[in-house]
DNA sequence: AAGGCGGTCAACCGCCGGGAT
DNA sequence: CATCCCGGCGGTTGACCGCCT
């Protein structure tokens, strides 16, 4: 048997809290800390179910928060957070001393979005809205590709329009420290694949359509990026970071081009290096989608 | 003065991973 | 090993407020 419930969900009240109660919680908060919230409503003399009361304390009771409005500094920071880690709101208040996850979600969609729709920006891609538009465009009408690519394995990070904003997104990522300083060789990927814009469908190499394991590196790129990636990741997040484009490198040198492989080769990076907070980063970030196979390389993600 | 409307933000909901039993 | 709950998280809701007509 697991541990009993933490609440009587019956007799609990919702709603917006009173002074009354806020004075209650950091009564208690103040004498016995903030371990265990189960036993917090009870000990509290609160009819509140825990989880209420540890939002109510980290949102707004805690001390050290800041409820004045957020500085330049601060908001630049959550847009360039924003960019890397998409709507990772926990990972981006951790960078804001005095911010809660609960505050940056509510400036961003109440704010920043808006100011970015603004000034030409796609709050969610962080691209420009006029780049964006051309690439869907330049997508729906694309003509049969010729040049075809000698190495099958960057073929995919040609194919498609490069992101506008890689750049941003790898240095951004080492200068929060969240990874690692680059190897030099991967600083000359990312500029290689800026400056080559020119468009080359693997598809065109044979005529063939584009296969899912067209979108997983080759076998020598990912040897490297499965070394340094978890060297980085285990220092970074003790143990965390996995790159689900290197991931099957069996599978992805093996010509196996259906959907379960490629699936399969995400489920084995996953399961092998731990964590899946960077794929689920990946996915949020429809750039990568657009960009290219080799952002994730590019940025040390090789299992 | 009153109703509509949009912005803000505290709080809730539901999911998930990890840990306790 | 299986079950179940806790804590944490992101998404969403709804109350409140100010502005406009």
């Amino acid at each position: 048997m697991g541990r009993p419930p933490c609440c009587d969900k019956a007799n609990v009240k919702k709603g917006p809290w009173t002074p009354e109660e806020d004075a209650k919680l950091l009564a208690y908060t103040s004498t016995h800390g903030t371990g265990n919230w189960t036993n917090v409503p009870q000990r509290a003399g609160l009819k509140r179910c825990g989880k209420s009361c540890r939002l109510r304390y980290t949102n707004y009771l805690r001390p050290n928060l800041k409820h004045e409005n957020f500085t330049q500094e601060e908001e630049d920071l959550i847009v360039t957070l924003h960019a890397m880690l998409g709507s990772r709101w926990s990972l981006i208040a951790n960078q804001l001393p005095g911010r809660t996850d609960n505050d940056v979600k509510n400036y961003w969609n109440t704010k920043l979005s808006k100011k970015l729709r603004q000034r030409g920006i796609d709050p969610i891609t962080h691209r420009p809205i006029a780049d964006l538009m051309h690439s869907i465009g330049a997508l729906a009408i694309r003509p049969p590709q010729p040049a075809p690519s000698p190495n099958g394995s960057s073929s995919a990070s040609s194919y498609l329009p490069a992101p506008a904003l890689p750049l941003v997104h790898d240095v951004a990522y080492h200068a929060a420290g969240i990874l690692p300083p680059p190897p030099p060789h991967q600083q000359q990927v990312v500029i290689a694949r800026v400056d080559a814009d020119a468009p080359a469908s693997p598809a065109a190499d044979h005529g063939q359509q584009l296969k899912w394991s067209d979108f997983l590196a080759d076998d020598a790129a990912a040897a490297f990026e499965a070394q340094y990636h978890h060297d980085a990741s285990v220092a970074a997040h003790g143990g965390g970071g996995g790159s689900i484009l290197a991931a099957g490198s069996s599978s992805a040198g093996g010509g196996d081009d259906d959907a379960a492989a490629f699936i399969d080769a995400i489920l084995d990076c996953d399961k092998e290096t731990g964590v899946d907070q960077l794929i689920a980063e990946l996915l949020a970030d429809p750039a990568y989608y657009a960009g290219s196979s080799s952002s994730s390389s590019e940025m040390g993600w090789g299992c």
